[in-house]
DNA sequence: AAATCATCCAACCGCACATGT
DNA sequence: AACATGTGCGGTTGGATGATT
């Protein structure tokens, strides 16, 4: 098909705006509503394309658009989303509101995937850089993988349905508010073609797709979790109540991975044993100070023992050995699956990334304090259903933390 | 003070997909 | 079915700015 670029028209502005422009966009926008993007510019009497002019607008000129350095806590929601979503920055901005996507694209290229590097971590796969030793080798890691690289997926199919919904429905307010209600009401397009497959292809959600997986989606997740939990290893069929009916959905194993998806996965290979790839196994950097201040006042450089990060990391650490005994460097990760967002934010990898630290109570609001830091003990109670325990828990924080910040309110867990 | 290097981020580009004709 | 158009997304670029030598 191929179509033409749509700044190929001589004599059409390109480069950085000038106040008069922005003035001149900002009071058309503010007076008339962008309405058709390729005709805005010569109703608004600017020299640019319309590409240009949504662009400007949706990156800059929109009045809800916050600006300036990223807090501590939009720094971890962006790291866990990454972690399930990977570089789809549009489904992560509608979890951060006021951040364009283009913002957060650069604040994770500039910032937060340096910092990941230098932390000896892949900002791809979010994975110890040298964990390659400790790839799934026995099957049932790998399908433990795939069954939750498949939930990944579909939550983040979710997402992107539930992001342009309210895109959608905000763009149409207007003219058409049967539509919003249609679409956040009992709608559930869900079709059953498109139940998760073995297929290695990502969920056939479109992009420009209306139609929506049930907000209730987020049960299955839940159900799934509840299934792996049960059975340990793998998930059969997961039961969807979706809002117009409950739909049977089969999931076989998938065979798909991410990095072929280009779906960062989480930490889902057997337990890892991080080694530190600088001194401290953490470098300190920059305008990073809060990341690692913890770890900086109370590690030590005994990071067998004492690593704060190694322990949280286990905790983040799916290991497909579930059940099994060798969980002598598991430990106990949150039990919550709370229903306080902070909680759930402060929670997850992302949390030893910036909380690093002997004091791993936080992690645990609801234990009294005792805490996560437990790996290489095993006298704890610290034994493979604390580490599935663990495992679930780390997904939970971020499906929860999906959840919560989620446009539509889907409730979950 | 000047030159060089590094970093940041706004903007551009190409592509994919939906929708309309 | 084929094509045209509109829109959004993610990757990349290049100018501005700051830091270092």
């Amino acid at each position: 098909m191929g179509r033409s670029p749509c700044c190929d028209k001589v004599g059409l502005k390109k480069g950085p705006w000038t106040p008069e422009e922005d003035q001149k966009l900002l009071a058309y926008i503010e007076e008339h509503g962008h309405g058709s993007w390729r005709a805005l510019p010569a109703k608004a009497g600017l020299q640019r394309c319309g590409k240009s002019c949504r662009l400007r607008w949706t990156n800059y000129l929109r009045p809800d658009i916050k600006r300036g350095k990223f807090s501590l806590q939009e720094e971890q929601t962006i790291i866990q989303l990454h972690a399930l979503l990977g570089n789809r920055w549009s489904a992560i901005a509608t979890h951060l509101p006021k951040r364009t996507d283009n913002e957060i694209k650069n604040y994770w290229n500039t910032h937060l995937k340096k910092r990941l590097t230098k932390m000896g971590i892949d900002p791809l796969t979010h994975k110890p850089k040298n964990d390659a030793l400790l790839s799934s080798t026995d099957q049932g890691n790998s399908k433990t993988a795939s069954n939750l690289s498949h939930m990944a997926q579909w939550e983040s199919a979710r997402l992107e349905a539930e992001a342009r919904l309210v895109r959608e429905s905000k763009r149409r307010t207007n003219s058409h508010s049967s539509l919003q209600n249609h679409h956040l009401g009992t709608c559930a397009h869900f079709p059953s073609s498109n139940a998760p497959s073995s297929s290695s292809s990502a969920p056939a959600l479109h992009k420009h797709d209306h139609a929506l997986l049930p907000s209730s989606s987020s049960h299955s997740l839940d159900h799934a979790m509840k299934g792996w939990n049960n059975d340990g290893t793998n998930v059969a069929i997961t039961r969807i109540s979706g809002g117009a009916g409950d739909i049977d959905l089969e999931s076989p194993t998938s065979t798909l991975s991410f990095s072929e998806n280009n779906i960062a996965p989480p930490i889902m290979n057997g337990v890892i044993e991080f080694v530190g790839s600088s001194e401290r196994g953490l470098v300190k950097e920059e305008g990073g100070q809060e990341w690692n201040k913890g770890y900086d006042q109370n590690s030590t450089h005994d990071l067998e023992n004492s690593m704060p990060f190694t322990s949280t990391l286990h905790a983040m650490t799916i290991d497909a050995t579930w059940g099994s005994a060798d969980h002598d460097q598991s430990l106990r990760a949150s039990k919550s699956t709370s229903s306080a967002h902070a909680h759930v934010i402060e929670q997850g990898f992302t949390n030893l990334l910036l909380n690093a630290s002997s004091d791993h109570r936080s992690l645990s609001p609801d234990d009294g304090g005792e805490s996560n830091n437990h790996h290489g003990s095993g006298d704890d109670g610290s034994n493979g259903n604390d580490f599935y325990e663990d495992n679930k828990n780390y997904w939970n924080s971020i499906f929860n933390l999906v959840n919560y910040s989620s446009p539509s309110d889907s409730s979950m867990f």
